[in-house]
DNA sequence: TAACTAGGTTACTTTTAGTAACTCAAAATT
DNA sequence: AATTTTGAGTTACTAAAAGTAACCTAGTTA
């Protein structure tokens, strides 16, 4: 990709990885795919397991590197309205092929799994 | 993906991208997918910033999926050489689509971090 | 005899993620 | 009139993961 002590900026496909190398980034831009408009708690509810806290954090990321919009209405209690923008439109494209190769392989995966584990594990 | 309560197993999206939820598989496997075989401080040398430890650990996890062969030879000093399986090959293909629209696309994210920057910290 | 080598492992520290409780202000319920 | 509910978060705290640095192995070379 880049040479040696380059710094972040020099290496797109680094520092933009980077920001999807966590565990709820991926995973969001593909339930915002799903429906054009999702609120706070319609995210939460789909996206299982992830906490309050972490999906603001991901939310946050995601509209500071401008791939997710955020709407607020100031209304009591407030309402709050998430969608992908163009650009994380086109990058929902890429996800979704990554997302088919998963369900595609996942059982070529799990059968790895189950070998390596026997073979690192022969209980004697 | 998958409806609420499930677990891990059910869903395969989540499943394997959790795995790649963290901050050197994907790195890794585009590295390895640019040379047959590498051996671990050749790897090392090649993704800037990364331990020793979590080089080893990536590894291991991406051997255990079956997506990365490692073979030792018994050497002294030791000889071990990694490369991408068959299964590893294909996702590489993914993984380039992602790394060409990461390329491609990288200016129009740090154009949108800018403008992030400027809304929330308009310095008073 | 000491240093070097490649590919790790171990112990320890720092960062990040996860949990649970709390906030805000109006509207609805008791 | 006082309490509860509501959606979208914060805040403080704990657990887990990643980063750092020192150590290991056993043959070869200086």
């Amino acid at each position: 990709m880049c040479g040696k002590g380059e710094s972040e900026e020099c290496c797109p496909v680094k520092d933009i990885l980077a920001r999807f190398g966590d565990k709820w980034s991926i995973y969001t831009i593909l339930m915002l795919g799903k429906q054009e408009k999702l609120r706070f708690n319609e995210l939460k509810a789909q996206i299982t397991g992830v906490s309050q806290r972490m999906l603001t954090v991901t939310l946050r990321s995601l509209e500071e590197d401008g791939l997710v919009s955020r709407a607020v209405y100031p209304e009591i209690p407030p309402r709050v309205e998430y969608s992908l923008t163009p650009l994380g439109k086109s990058l929902l494209l890429q996800l979704l092929a990554l997302a088919d190769w998963a369900k595609l392989n996942i059982n070529q995966i799990l059968e790895a799994r189950e070998r390596y584990s026997k073979k690192t594990q022969p209980i004697s």
